[in-house]
DNA sequence: TATGAATGAGCGTTCATTCAT
DNA sequence: AATGAATGAACGCTCATTCAT
């Protein structure tokens, strides 16, 4: 690779990467152009060799941010049984939440963006795959329990994957806008619950404290 | 009330309207004064008689739906014990939503208003007190299950409702996005679980099918 | 009419008067509208109160150009016969191209404009009909000239007409670009070779002098 | 001339045809120097190596273009009289014209930048000199008739050379913008009423019909 | 009180030009 | 010599806000 094809490659990284801090702490309206182009190093006219709008920038940031939300979401580890494993992706989300927790104001623009008529449909259907790939993984693993039998066969799979997922974001959401919010350990005691209630009876143990 | 007053407070109320329906469908920063103009049948210059500046419009709009909100949901019957209040509760809310499915969107945008420097403060805090205003009202719901006897000690009130008021916040964040996501259903099976994993061993009845 | 509306009327003016101003000094291109604003004594949104966009501006300028062209043209006098009142729309044409001379630049941005495939359609064809009323005035000179006799009958009219109306463009264009250049006397001389050409044998006076 | 020396060549003229093209096609001000470079199969940076600024590159072109039109002017035959010759010079222009319709939009860019402040200088000289070489030769040519007794002593060379040279521009420019308009018959049309202006009686044949 | 004509700060985008490779 | 990635000055256009009517 020529020393320009390799600067290339890292402009383009420093472009995103930019515009994701720029874009998380001002929202998109409110971010310049050149307030990206300056966070990122290069010229304004730099922007514009990379993507061609405004617009275009933001749903390759999009992308570029589910593509990384969906690797890690991907990568879990397949020990242990259907619970651990549910678990364990419940809190390793929520842990990266944390680790990016100043770069969750763009989701809400990502969000606000799917539903704006300008902007509507490229968004609108990545965010439609991206929550179908959590909430199959959701449902996978809640199907894996029923049938090794350490969750009830009464559960309903796909709507407990939806509600998860759809908890998982609104107490991210509550924890982002109030820092006091205690996500990990609210998080954990609603998980309880939440598999309490798929486990039969007779597995069921006490959840102890809160 | 005079004439005159009156005939304020229905061109007040039909600002609000309009740019309740104008700030739905495009967001904050794509919606024009005049487009919210037009919407309320009053001249450009009318908007300025009642509120300061576009965003002390956005945040007056914020306020009225907010309260309209809260008033729904201190609107509760008193009637039945405390896990049919919920489930009252859960679906009244979720009713309310399909009704007003068209304004979600501005939702959007009022999180991302919580978030962005320049409109962070006045919003987040009547944001926080709204989600509080929830959660107190779930939280005293399940506790008070706990002191009937009819969801088990063990259970995090607090928790709980967070998760909650999360997941509810989440799932309709789904069916906003998605029209084929059944929300009443699913959001029904969801609730089934979660109530299942509060109630004590004894008195669990099986949750049949689907 | 309203003070508002007397105004509105004026600025209307004022723009297209500092359009033109403009536009001829420094061509399409090189004109600004924060130029043609400040020539109009107005802020640059006024000129988008107007104007759609500076294409449309110049667009607008074409037509009103045109229709005053136009109008000085039909107001040509009823008297004396066909070549008499050939020499007078010559000069006369000719006269008025004078007094604005510091104008004509404008007219070669028309042209362009015709030309140009992302204009080319709307000046297009209001470029010919311009250029259809001038030769049909022209050559209905020379058709009543071959009817009463005074010009030949071998005289093509049509072509004739095509031909001194291009000439008047091409020695507007080189005195335009030559001040030294004698506009009246050239083309005084030229008019009258040409007509000479038109007149039966037993009629010509001979032409004296240089 | 070594085998880059002739390279070079190429490249330069690659360059100026490119240039001819595109700048006829969009005018000057909406051609990009990448529209250049692309059509003329070299690198955005190559221009530079041969023009230091588009205008500078447009300029060549325009002194390119005038070297070939006066060649092609100089090229005249010698043979024929006066009259014979001034038709010749008449057609032989006209069905220039006519092979080159497409690049004729670039003159019109030619006059406006010896119209425009910014361009005018270099233009302008050029442009006049070359109004000069055409006025000249029919004037050489006229005179050369009045002193061989096929014109009349009456005319005047200088009006009817520019008169002339002045219908061929607008002539062309009349059939430029209307591929309609039947630039060859008419224009013949018009030289044979101007020439039998300049004939003596005596000398004078009729003009059988059109 | 209600209006909308007028305004200009502000921003997205373009593109001629430069210069490291 | 040839290239095209990088740059930033420049400009068209938008729209929140003002204020004369």
């Amino acid at each position: 690779m020529s020393k320009r094809e390799e600067n290339k490659g890292k402009k383009q990284t420093a472009i995103l990467a930019a515009a994701l801090t720029v874009f998380s702490q001002k929202g998109y309206a409110a971010s310049k152009i050149i307030d990206i182009a300056r966070a990122a190093n290069v010229g304004k006219g730099t922007i514009y060799e990379y993507h061609r709008s405004k617009e275009d920038l933001f749903f390759a940031l999009f992308q570029w941010y589910v593509e990384r939300i969906g690797g890690e979401a991907a990568a879990q580890p397949m020990e242990g049984n259907a619970e651990e494993r549910l678990r364990l992706f419940f809190s390793a989300t929520l842990s990266a939440f944390y680790e990016e927790i100043d770069t969750f104001g763009v989701f809400l623009e990502f969000w606000a963006a799917a539903g704006n008529p300008a902007t509507r449909d490229r968004f609108r259907s990545a965010m439609l795959s991206m929550y179908d790939q959590f909430r199959t993984l959701v449902a996978d693993l809640v199907d894996e329990g029923r049938a090794t039998g350490i969750f009830t066969k009464d559960t309903d799979a796909v709507s407990v994957a939806a509600g998860l997922v759809g908890a998982m974001d609104g107490m991210m959401l509550q924890a982002w806008m109030d820092r006091k919010f205690d996500l990990l350990t609210v998080s954990e005691h609603f998980l309880d619950t939440l598999i309490s209630g798929m486990t039969p009876h007779d597995q069921r143990k006490p959840i102890h404290d809160n």
